[in-house]
DNA sequence: TACATTTGCATCGTGAACGATTTAATTTTA
DNA sequence: TAAAATTAAATCGTTCACGATGCAAATGTA
């Protein structure tokens, strides 16, 4: 007697990879018009974040802080020096790395940016998620990257 | 008495977007050696993935279950055409439409497809998070996802 | 039936992501 | 100290994402 093979572990609705992907980019859309404002990208708004909470360090240390490499923060980190919000220089300790700081204007942009959580989360104050359980998924979240991390540190 | 702001919504740890962003990336960078073997990126596994779910549908159609457009489709879709796993043929009772079908060998790959999922939950089952704690996760995941796709398709 | 609108896909340009490789500076070790 | 190994950033090529726009087919409306 033939069976058919079970294939149901590939719907997509079943996969874990699919909707963190689809959450992600969907966050994203959200957060756009925002931005747009302030004439950032997306991925130029998390270095920002970043810088705002530490200025002065190097490419490696906002790599590290969002999991990206200089191939893809080098060309972002000059868009951002082209828009005078950020300065590249060499460390003169240490000449292969690059210290990334915060000019005025990229101090100054913080003022605008805070809003924008605030703006984000009115958003969503009439949404059935409760707080409690934004609290525990993220929770999971946090704990996922760390597993996720190591994981992708290991191969 | 010149108070300081307070910027501390602005740290990376309290965003949502942020690990979002990175638990997507980092999932995407678990997949890859296994998708490596079958010659696929990942986008391109969620487009099979769909279609492995049902066969000879429209471009809209695969974009409305993954939130793409033909934009980003369209250009995916000819190098899956160009690996032969899908053809690409306008409907003939609405011009507009292509139709993108499996062929022989996109459906022969499932085959090989069907043990990804397994490989990759055997890679997490020494791991601190619990089933339930999963199944929760996954669950506000949806939920989200429901929200954010309504919220952009108002914007 | 004419004309306007909508729909479905494609094209284009920009900005990520990321693997692979290169280059130069620093550190290790023989 | 000289050679080897490591580290930090940059460069390159490919593949997404996605806004804006174009175009042709289909649909709606006057």
């Amino acid at each position: 007697m033939k069976t058919e093979k079970d294939f149901s572990v590939l719907y997509l609705e079943r996969q874990l990879c699919f909707p963190l992907y689809a959450a992600s980019r969907l966050t994203t859309k959200i957060y756009e018009p925002y931005l747009k404002n302030l004439d950032l990208t997306y991925p130029q708004y998390l270095v920002l974040l970043v810088l705002w909470q530490n200025d002065a360090i190097t490419v490696n240390e906002i790599g590290s802080r969002l999991f990206l490499e200089s191939n893809t923060l080098t060309p972002l980190l000059k868009r951002l020096e082209q828009k005078e919000l950020v300065t590249r220089k060499r460390s003169a300790e240490d000449e292969r790395k690059v210290v990334i700081s915060l000019t005025q204007s990229g101090r100054a942009l913080r003022e605008q940016a805070v809003e924008i959580p605030t703006q984000i989360i009115a958003h969503f104050s009439d949404e059935s998620i409760s707080a409690e359980e934004i609290i525990q998924f993220q929770k999971t979240l946090h704990s996922l990257i760390e597993i996720l991390h190591q994981k992708s540190e290991k191969q």
